[in-house]
DNA sequence: ATGAAAGCGCTAACAA
DNA sequence: TTGTTAGCGCTTTCAT
């Protein structure tokens, strides 16, 4: 009730076990007859060559390691799913862990994902980029690749262009009056914190003007967190007429926190969010958000990989980046200032007209 | 530049490549000082175990593979969470693919997975739920898990209660009054599809009711396609007063549907849908959901593999169920069907009271 | 073109 | 308690 195994093969072919495994791999020189009787017996048998016997004679696994923060974020999934499914297309396997944003944790499954000998790491994790970790894999061998996140100095990556979205998104409110606008986003310690800080401050800058510190709230992603926050932000006097909300959960905690505080967008205030969830589009008013393609995120960062592989045709050593850029689709959810300071709340209008029963 | 092996480990400690294995692994009869000696040793030469050798010998991987029909369904993508941390607790690494409703890519990807030695399988991916695909696996003494799939006769499985779910929501809706109750659910031809339509019949069956057949739309989860049934169950003159919508996005499509033609929930239809999410709550009105603990599946299933894994303490051979129960969440999306089509529609009243700017 | 044989790094059975 | 040795299933020289 054992599998098979090429030894079975070869001596039903009668071959010697080489043969087998080259008529199998189809590999240098082997007569069509040996083919054919390995082949059949292969088949006879049901024989599956067995991938761990494989990596351990060829030293390469066939399996590429993912390492993200937070798989329950509904953008990482879609991310990940397209790598999945790019790596899928080239007999790749995925080998998964989360990290929850723990420092100990990544270098914990790294090491993990080291000793399982992967042939390459995709890396979205770290708390914090330290440069010796993704150079320390690069050092030996292990092909890395950053999923928007910078380790100074090192390989190639994926890199959402949050930026210009965060200077575009800004830049829209602030040409519609808003001077006090809140940026929420997730840690500023990585990556997209850090673009999407930069990307406001330039903004305001391009005006001759500077946010005000408090309304920057920059912390790891949670809707508990920007509920919070928002019940904070609104509470003072001079209270934000705008909400930049750049992170996957932060646009329902600060629409419950409007909702709490009987305020209503964008009447009271404007709201700006990423990426263009069903929740953008069904909310009322329509959320304008600031959205790039999940998909094309980890087909990218996918194929970056394979072609950093052992196998691969030509395998790059120098390394690349791929940029993905963002967009705006405008909804109803923003306003100008003067309409919601000035002006009394216009009556709603429904979206569309309603039919007759 | 190689990595260091258990020969260098031994070598560098003095003792025999056998004596460093039994004391690195803590196995059996070693003195105390030849686990001093090699372990100093390993860790001067920052030795790890290479895991495919292990593999090798040990026949088993410590990893576990996960066939999932699609990862971007984030409802999915909690469960996948929940299970890879779980199995991360226990050391066990978590290979992921996606079958995307593909008959012939699942057996693909469990054929790849069998040659990669998974030492177990969680299998949520059937179209067809063919009992020979599962027992096939049990047979081979590859321990296999249901995740919400019956494979007839066979295995352990944690399954969520879609028939008690569904009854209970069709229950409600026809307490409220409503009859034309349109139920828009994901294939009927795996267990959730199945179950779900048998509770709402079952629900109409409790008061000597049947449903009309064209009200029961079973098809692949899929907003576009939510979108256009709704459409085609609105356009018709006996058009449904409530929708049941059990899956993912559908919700979003029906709302979209409802919308575009100029409906409201609940004066005009009433709405209940799965799964608490974002849009649920902060949708208006807030949809009353039914709910599980997406969490608690994904660490049921993965302890239920954890088991039956060949390590396990007490390796339990006879096939284990969960059952996972689920939970109404009322909001404001349903109402009685009297107010509907008698009563003229009241002005919609705030949730909270407004606060004075 | 084929067969024999040497390992990949590790564990486990057997001797000592 | 320790060292020696035989493989796990496969690929890949090296002879033939």
């Amino acid at each position: 009730m054992t599998r098979p195994t090429i030894r079975d093969v070869a001596l039903r072919a009668g071959v010697s076990i080489g043969t087998a495994s080259r008529a199998l791999n189809r590999a240098g020189r082997v007569s069509q007859a040996a083919i054919t009787a390995v082949q059949a017996a292969a088949d006879a048998l049901g024989y599956e060559p067995d991938a761990i016997a494989q990596s351990m004679r060829t030293r390469s696994t066939g399996v590429v390691g993912l390492l993200v923060s937070d798989l329950s974020n509904p953008l990482y999934a879609r991310i990940v799913n397209a790598v999945e499914a790019r790596l899928q297309r080239d007999g790749c396997a995925l080998l998964l862990a989360n990290t929850h944003n723990d420092a100990q944790r990544e270098r914990a499954m790294i090491d993990f994902f080291r000793r399982r000998r992967v042939d390459g790491l995709i890396l979205a994790p770290c708390q914090s980029e330290r440069p010796e970790l993704f150079e320390g894999l690069s050092a030996q061998g292990l092909p890395a690749v950053a999923l928007d996140r910078d380790f100074p100095g090192a390989g190639s990556g994926v890199h959402v262009d949050h930026f210009n979205g965060a200077l575009q998104a800004t830049r829209y409110l602030l040409n519609l009056g808003h001077r006090r606008i809140a940026l929420m986003t997730p840690g500023q310690a990585v990556r997209p914190g850090r673009e999407r800080i930069a990307g406001f401050r330039a903004a305001y800058a391009e005006r001759g003007l500077q946010p005000e510190a408090r309304l920057v709230r920059a912390e790891p992603s949670a809707m508990q967190f920007a509920f919070s926050e928002t019940l904070a932000l609104l509470s003072g006097t001079e209270r934000p007429t705008a909400f930049v909300c750049l992170g996957t959960r932060i646009l329902s905690g600060v629409l419950q926190g409007l909702r709490h505080a009987g305020l209503t967008a964008p009447e009271d205030a404007s709201v700006i969010s990423i990426g263009d969830t069903d929740l953008s589009q069904l909310f009322s008013p329509g959320i304008t958000s600031l959205t790039w393609d999940f998909e094309a995120v980890g087909t990218a960062v996918a194929e970056l990989m394979l072609k950093r592989l052992p196998g691969a045709p030509a395998a790059a050593t120098e390394p690349e980046r791929v940029v993905i850029t963002t967009q705006m689709v405008l909804r109803e959810s923003c306003a100008p200032l003067a309409s919601a300071t000035a002006a009394p709340r216009p009556a709603p209008r429904p979206r569309v007209a309603r039919r007759t029963p």
